[in-house]
DNA sequence: AACTATTTATAAGA
DNA sequence: TTCTTATAAATAGTT
């Protein structure tokens, strides 16, 4: 359409090139417009020209979303999605290191796996198993519990307030003490 | 351009509407491809057509990532990272529920919280507590550590152990043993 | 950037 | 849908 007919293979004249590029370029966005509001069809066009700039034509509903991916990718050499989710990964990484120690520790006041424990490590869970311990069976007494109804009749005391308790008992009983 | 001029609105018949999306897409995708050959310009055009269906051109240099997405975009109707999100999304909660249960239950295991827990609960879990301290006295006999270098020199041992260990204490001294 | 002769696209009809 | 064709629109080459 012009005054002679042309072969559609590049323009080797820049200047000639790039006046087309102008003329054409208008044309088809015109065109895109058009389109979308005649036919009611979502269009994104997105020109590079050869000076590097950048044109883009988008119908109203449709976000400029990939073109904005594009460009992002273009330049950053990265996937938009790819930094949201280093995000998100971390923080699983970091909930879930959490929950392996979590995990370990539950383990020792099981008493399993504490072979690699030293005397100090096992002193310290000794002491908050003792504390624990004491703390559910105050617990237990609160609710009138203690030491009944236990399957196995084997409550736990101190072996230090047993010998006591006892010798208290041999006392009482005119007995002779233990040497404790 | 045609046998009479059209005003750029909505074409309401959707007839016409489909016959002139035909049209001019076939059109638009030619001076695409053209503008790109021209004037060495990459053109990513991506249409939508009201049917749904999809028509894509892209020059060469361009990967088709946009059209990719969006396509997929589309036929989920999802957004491709909203998807993924929302799967990391899940794994972070499940840890998080997971962490927050090893929690409440390592609390319990220091006797923290306890209040809201029953009988039955409370007994179960001074057996974990049991079990729990035996093994780590296990572990400390192992390292030549029983009741030694213990600051409170009170280690724990069953009632029924503590009375049973003292009776045989009171036969091998030949006294009376206690009624337990 | 404007002009304009031509080509190209396409609206309406078949 | 496809073809036809009159006409509108786009644009190549010119000024």
């Amino acid at each position: 359409m012009g005054r002679g007919k042309i072969e559609i293979k590049r323009i080797e004249n820049s200047n000639n090139r790039s006046v087309t590029y102008s003329k054409r370029k208008k044309g088809i966005i015109k065109k895109a417009q058009e389109i979308s509001i005649l036919c009611d069809a979502k269009v994104s066009l997105i020109i590079y020209g050869p000076n590097g700039k950048i044109v883009d034509f988008c119908s109203p509903e449709t976000t400029s979303l990939s073109f904005i991916a594009e460009e992002y990718q273009r330049l950053s050499g990265k996937r938009l999605w790819d930094l949201k989710h280093e995000n998100l990964n971390t923080e699983i990484e970091m909930t879930k290191k959490e929950n392996e120690n979590m995990d370990i520790h539950l383990r020792h006041m099981k008493g399993q796996e504490i072979q690699s424990l030293n005397h100090r490590e096992l002193m310290a869970l000794e002491d908050t198993l003792y504390n624990g311990l004491q703390n559910v069976r105050a617990a237990q007494a609160r609710l009138g519990h203690v030491g009944v109804d236990r399957q196995r009749n084997d409550s736990i005391i101190s072996e230090w307030t047993a010998k006591k308790l006892l010798n208290e008992y041999m006392v009482r009983h005119g007995k002779e003490t233990l040497d404790v």
